[in-house]
DNA sequence: GTTGATTTGTTCGACATCGTACTAAAAAGT
DNA sequence: ACTTTTTAGTACGATGTCGAACAAATCAAC
């Protein structure tokens, strides 16, 4: 029977490809979250793994655009690092209004234990694509995102 | 300088690949919950959406599985919808612990609705991936989450 | 057939997320 | 310099999400 129901024009895949991403996205937060340490969630995994990744010292707000959320959430976030003794923020000394993020040494003592945790879970189906498929697709991913990303007014 | 922060494995990639489906997923959201009416959220239509495409008169834990969300969760979805008079929640006649969700057709004129409302918004980003990469990306990404959705004990 | 285990769905409570409204500081306009 | 606008961050309230505990129906074992 052709198809009545689905659209198979380039919307209607889009459509598709978001609902696997969002399939997925639940997939891996509910794994991540399962190994990480009482009330952690994966925002507060990933924010410090960004601060290593990228830079200590970064401000609130250049926080929630990197991950696209509101600041607000990027507020509550960075309350439940602090709160654990994982970050500290600081006042940033060019700007009264703003803040700076740094790792303290529990932090990154905290990422590598969580690393360490979550890698048997990536490992058991890292077997299901090849390094080149895994690098093709975040680089095209990237690229949707960064697409997305200013396409939003 | 070489890498002493990220890590170039195969595991180090798959994290970064969450991490941009992640972002993705959030930008998605967004975008599609600003198109949709007052208190409608993006469960709310992929859940009419998946009953159109597969099949309706499913139970709730069959369309709970599929999200691979709680069940809890997908009882709330559904509620939702039934207070909306989208769908129609009726007895299951072989099992009286179980329910079959049934489209209205309400609930089959909101998804055009909000189809026709979203579909601009994809539109404007759909030059990012041609329809080969598109698609490319879909499989490789319904074949992950297929492994991950069987690895979950 | 009766008992115990499993399955389906809901209720309830805890918490993450986010929009609105606000304060304070900085930048821009005059 | 003064006013207006913009920007960074927070407080608060509403709601989505989900785990734990529960009730009802079914299934399995004997």
């Amino acid at each position: 029977m052709p198809d009545t129901n689905t659209v198979p024009n380039l919307t209607g895949l889009y459509f598709e490809l978001f609902n696997e991403i969002g399939i997925i996205n639940q997939l891996s937060r509910a794994s991540f979250e399962a190994r990480l340490p009482d009330g952690m969630v994966l925002p507060h995994f990933t924010v410090i793994n960004h601060l290593i990744r990228v830079q200590d010292g970064q401000t609130p707000l250049q926080l929630a655009r990197a991950f696209q959320v509101p600041k607000t959430s990027m507020t509550h976030t960075l309350a439940g690092l602090e709160k654990r003794g994982l970050v500290d923020m600081r006042a940033n000394p060019d700007d009264a209004r703003s803040k700076q993020v740094w790792l303290t040494a529990a932090g990154r003592k905290f990422r590598q234990e969580a690393i360490a945790s979550l890698s048997p879970d990536v490992a058991e189906i890292s077997d299901t694509l090849s390094m080149e498929e895994v690098t093709a697709a975040i680089s095209l991913l990237a690229r949707l995102r960064k697409r997305m990303d200013s396409a939003r007014d």
